[in-house]
DNA sequence: GGCGGCTATTTTGCATTCATTTTTTGTCCT
DNA sequence: AGGACAAAAAATGAATGCAAAATAGCCGCC
């Protein structure tokens, strides 16, 4: 039997009896979850089928959960389903990656209009603290705990806008991008590094004084520049990964 | 037999033969939009559950497709499914409206942004044009003409976006309140009225000299403004319509 | 030897069926 | 009479079964 999931060799295993012990009443909810990891973690190359049936013994279910679940990653956009066709890992497009930057620049820079209305002193302490913490690891270029660094800031200034909504839709689309994320920012340059310190700095002036349209400028600048860097570098290993040859 | 859908007293009909003659390949396709509409148009009070029994004799299919629909429906925050209890018309309760209209506020005020990078001065033409339209109907105290047009221009700036993403986020807020926007819409004081009009002569000189910042802040302004026109006549009546004595 | 059409197998889509859980109804007891 | 409990009815959640479509394998043909 040949395998519809190519290449990898990765055997397919079922995100391992999950780390995080979140659990849900109805199956087809835990399947969305660990399927959404699943998908979000590159488990799958981009554009390869997703046989429902391999996916079913994976999960040690039954077909009619696994396609519910499919269903609702496919309206979050994660896969897409071909009619009779299967379900098949959106591949994005470098136009689709831009897309996606821009739509996430815009809501973090609403997180930010949105935190300058308030957010405590306390706040953005911490963020100031996460900020100091992102500079060392930027002196010591620390790439990885920079990064870490840097996206809990983020997530700092959209959880200070106090708004479930933009929350949940922000996570959404940083699911979607997250893929992509993981190989593009091993990629940045040096110098947009020191831009970004810079960046942060502005950001952080700007919320300190509450400044709330020039914190949303600014922010939409800072991710519109992290797009560039993301993306320039991509070039076209656009199609198929394992194509190369 | 009782009918789990109340009150209200609407016979349950198939969204008589949708005037929309689009279609779908797949049957949950279909039933998706269908039932989105059936939703979002308000035949089901809020809150109210759900019944699939009912809603399979309603649209003459089994079970499987209209679950798969109503688990995608629920992703996208038109309902909510509870565990073993079904589905119920999501009720949303004042806060999440306000943080709803934050968001579109956002998604809109990003549009702009994008939109002065892009816009031709065709369909900055064709605004302004709609923007006469809406004000003829300012004039003539057509509420129901001028919320077209108004509709109406916001989508115009959304689609100068360029941005798919960004559009079909923009749509599935709107759905979202657009149950609400129906009745709310209708309150509008006459003040704001004309307060708006002025917004929008505000966001048309911005777009013409592509202002990008300028014109987001604008447009959020103008949602924010809108946010509180349509929320404070609310009023109480948020918990359940029918619990009025 | 390559290509096009035909059949067999797999896979998808939906309906149906089965097992639990919830909700309702009826009855009994206080 | 009212409330609590229990059984029946209905609804939900998941599995299985079946028809249609797609993929692949195969053979004959050019």
């Amino acid at each position: 039997m040949k395998s519809t999931i190519p290449d990898t060799g990765v055997p397919i295993t079922p995100s391992a009896a999950n780390g995080s012990d979140r659990q849900e009443a109805s199956l087809h909810g835990e399947i969305l979850l660990r399927l959404r990891d699943y998908v979000v973690e590159g488990n799958i190359p981009d554009g390869a089928r997703v046989p429902e049936r391999q996916l079913c013994e994976m999960f040690g279910i039954s077909r009619t959960p696994l396609r519910e679940a499919l269903k609702v990653l496919a309206a979050e956009g994660l896969i897409e389903l071909l009619p009779n066709r299967g379900a098949r890992v959106r591949q994005l497009s470098q136009r689709d990656l831009e897309e996606l930057f821009d739509v996430m620049a815009g809501l973090e820079s609403l997180a930010g209009r949105l935190a300058c209305e308030a957010i405590t002193d306390e706040e953005i302490a911490a963020i100031e603290q996460l900020h100091y913490e992102m500079y060392g690891h930027y002196l010591h270029r620390d790439m990885h705990g920079y990064f870490q660094a840097n996206q809990r800031i983020h997530e700092s200034i959209v959880a200070a806008a106090r708004n479930e909504t933009l929350k949940t839709a922000y996570a959404n689309f940083a699911g979607r991008i997250r893929r992509v994320r993981y190989s593009a920012n091993f990629a940045r340059k040096r110098q947009r590094w020191a831009e970004a310190m810079r960046e942060h700095e502005a950001i952080l002036d700007a919320l300190r004084r509450r400044a709330a349209s020039e914190l949303s400028d600014i922010l939409f600048q800072h991710l519109r520049n992290k797009r560039m860097a993301a993306i320039e570098h991509l070039g076209e290993p656009q199609g198929d990964v394992s194509a190369a040859p």
